[in-house]
DNA sequence: TATTGTTATACTCTATAACTATA
DNA sequence: TATAGTTATAGAGTATAACAATA
């Protein structure tokens, strides 16, 4: 069977879908030695920067159902990566804060996150670099995405053996 | 509750994959109307530059699961898309065109692609989404993701209600 | 015996909504 | 009565693998 002679033009709007999706797979394969997902990941990352946030709060930064997000801070209280506190003014909600291992495993979270860009970008230079993300910021303010949050969490379960 | 004051410095990966997923979700979303997922798309297009392909080798080429792939083709086929014709050589193989319907549809298809691309794009001049194009190409190739192969085929269904 | 296309089964995951405790 | 958190149920979707026909 013959390949397609080299790559076409493709848009840019295929592009970022196609290599978007290469990206948080990939993510996620490196994420699993941790035994985490992408969504663990974002709320620890949330929860460094907002400490003390409610269950309910945190649903809705992250815009997960609630129900969802209570599993996966089950998870994340079992490693003993999050703590869920009792708050005295109202004994309905509770405070989620990071542990210190959460935050070493955020650390290392980033370290991984770092590996994970330089693989990616490895065809860039680093003004290149740097182009790209600029254009990519563009794109997200103006499609009124929040910083931090992907909207593919809903999806990106715990395991996705990497395709045979 | 507080907002994150503007938006921080994202990574390139992140913004990638955040967008990425926004771009999937916004092209499945306009390709409902006319009743087809992205996958569709994508075997309507492959069946334009390759026509006659068995089922077999579509599958390798979009790396879909043959048995996924039926369920697709029985759809195409039904609405009159795509049109399995005997292969006298090999009984046990269909070979798979375009009908003028499912060219026409692609055609559609192509429309509703620019007005999306567009859309995405809007904050970017026609020099920028060109520089964008580019650099996103260059990871492509050099990530070993096939031309016009979008990852996520495998996990983008049939219907994802547009959640509110 | 190997391969193509197909069908059937099992499994995973997500959302809906019912439930408890507190406000 | 309304809300936070939780749990249970049901629904959708995918992959695994068994099956029939042909090579």
């Amino acid at each position: 069977m013959k390949k397609h002679e080299a790559r076409r033009a493709a848009s840019a709007s295929f592009l970022l879908a196609q290599i978007g999706a290469h990206a948080a797979s990939r993510f996620a394969e490196r994420l699993q030695p941790l035994g985490l997902s992408p969504p663990h990941a974002g709320i620890l990352r949330v929860l460094r920067g907002s400490a003390g946030l409610s269950q309910q709060e945190l649903a809705v930064t992250l815009k997960l159902h609630p129900s969802r997000l209570v599993a996966i801070v089950d998870e994340l209280e079992t490693r003993g990566l999050v703590s869920r506190r009792e708050n005295p003014n109202d004994r309905r909600t509770y405070a989620l804060f990071l542990t210190e291992t959460g935050e070493a495993t955020l650390a290392e979270i980033g370290r991984i996150a770092t590996e994970h860009e330089e693989a990616l970008c490895a065809s860039l230079n680093k003004t290149e670099r740097e182009q790209l993300a600029q254009l990519l910021q563009r794109i997200a303010e103006e499609q009124g995405l929040t910083a931090g949050v992907h909207p593919g969490f809903s999806r990106m379960g715990k395991k996705s053996p990497p395709a045979e």
